[in-house]
DNA sequence: CGAGGTATTGACCAGTATCAAGATGCGTGG
DNA sequence: CCACGCATCTTGATACTGGTCAATACCTCG
């Protein structure tokens, strides 16, 4: 989307301890080290990568190497069965981590797909796990960063067992304005990186759903809706919509 | 909480090096482990807890201080909202660990409730993590568990987000049956320990909706159902059951 | 043996899926 | 820069799954 802008960056790959100078520091995994440790992690994570929107970063079934913290850009991770049954298990941000499903069986257990021009830092898992023996606070934060992404699973299991689709997107809306706030962006109008299918997909509903919901929203002034940019017109009523369907007209 | 009941078995916390002879070693933790290493953590698992059946082995919002192996009996985690909704996120048998949702934010963020009897093994966390830096096959060890929760995770919201509420419970049965044999069961009979209730909030259903599905599959001959006595009669068809919404009549 | 929790089944209804038609937006190539 | 074509989105009509409510049966445990 924003691929042509020019620049000279073929150099960007061969910046070394890059960490250090990062501005994700604070949002991925170098939280909590010190300047020495993140010098370490630095040169463990020195390789980066392009993806361009469309572009797989893995796919289920190839074996598993790298985690990969996302850089610049989105993701989507999605799960298929046999059957081409298709879900999105989570949309991912600048800062966050993908792969840590594929530590359990060294095989990639879903697709990473960009949803728009990214760039990810890959981490050999192998000299992560090496490290993370002489830098301990890495590990601690490491297993948070794990167990973060169960308490979030819980949080999609909630949501898919027991809400209504109004529920449902409106939950999702509220997770988006929160994640691009705590990365500098505006909490209350946005542009979503993904199709209404995706979304659906996410939330276990069908687009048209997803659709109409967004359109009821915005007929009750809670939103404003053009097509992918997102406007949040009265966040407390949002948040009402989350928790409680009995009040529902 | 059920610190205080008069117990008989004070012993039991007394064995020490427990790891090394416990019969789940195969199953749990110390997987891959050698005879000194498996020392090493019997060391730190010393403790064991019991849990009536009803009994909370943790709850929402105390400190997170250890994860919890289950030596015998059942479990079911589930998380709930401020409004009273709950969901079940987990069953949990022999040789599964508890807790992990709780290393992010040093709370618990789901209750464990015990279905039966049950016997734990308390790991503390810190030591944990002490003895993986000079253990790293434990420490690997530990993030394929990790991971293989997010996995699992990653399976429930592809059953709640796309299947059919027979797809489902064709889905729960054979996962149950695959854990039983696991185990030395066996997995064509067995003895459910939860409620209809607790079944429909683990796959997103109402009990009725379950008690229905159970009749439907009955009525097929694929399973014969006696109350919380389940007998796998066809597990091929209960296999096609599972992935195949089209070819049902 | 009785009471409370649990399970089954039926009738009806709400919410979402499905199918379909059209509108809008976006990327590509002329 | 415009026009075309395809993907995406919106909206309506209808069907169907599963939810809700209710009555009854069953099981378990004190």
């Amino acid at each position: 989307m924003f691929r042509d802008i020019p620049l000279p960056h073929l150099d960007i790959s061969n910046i070394r301890s890059s960490c250090a100078s990062c501005s994700l520091r604070e949002l991925c995994l170098p939280v909590g080290l010190n300047d020495q440790e993140i010098h370490i992690l630095g040169d463990v994570v020195s390789h980066k990568r392009r993806i361009s929107r469309g572009g797989y970063l893995h796919r289920t079934g190839i074996k598993f190497q790298s985690l990969f913290a996302i850089r610049s850009g989105f993701f989507k991770t999605c799960v298929l069965e046999e059957d081409g049954r298709q879900q999105v298990t989570g949309f991912h941000m600048t800062g966050e981590l993908l792969g840590l499903d594929a530590i359990s069986s060294d095989i990639h257990t879903c697709d990473a797909i960009a949803l728009e021009d990214s760039e990810v830092c890959e981490i050999p898992f192998t000299k992560l796990e090496e490290i993370s023996l002489v830098i301990p606070s890495l590990m601690r934060h490491f297993h948070k960063i794990m167990s973060r992404e169960i308490v979030r699973d819980h949080g999609v299991m909630l949501l898919l067992g027991s809400m209504k689709a109004e529920e449902r997107l409106a939950t999702f809306l509220l997770n988006l304005s929160r994640r691009f706030c705590m990365r500098g962006y505006s909490e209350s109008e946005f542009n979503l990186r993904m199709t209404r299918e995706e979304i659906g997909s996410y939330l276990g509903l069908k687009l048209e759903t997803v659709s109409r919901a967004f359109s009821k929203l915005q007929d009750e002034n809670i939103i404003t809706v053009d097509n992918k940019r997102i406007q949040i017109n009265d966040i407390t009523r949002l948040r009402l919509k989350m928790g409680n369907s009995s009040c529902v007209t």
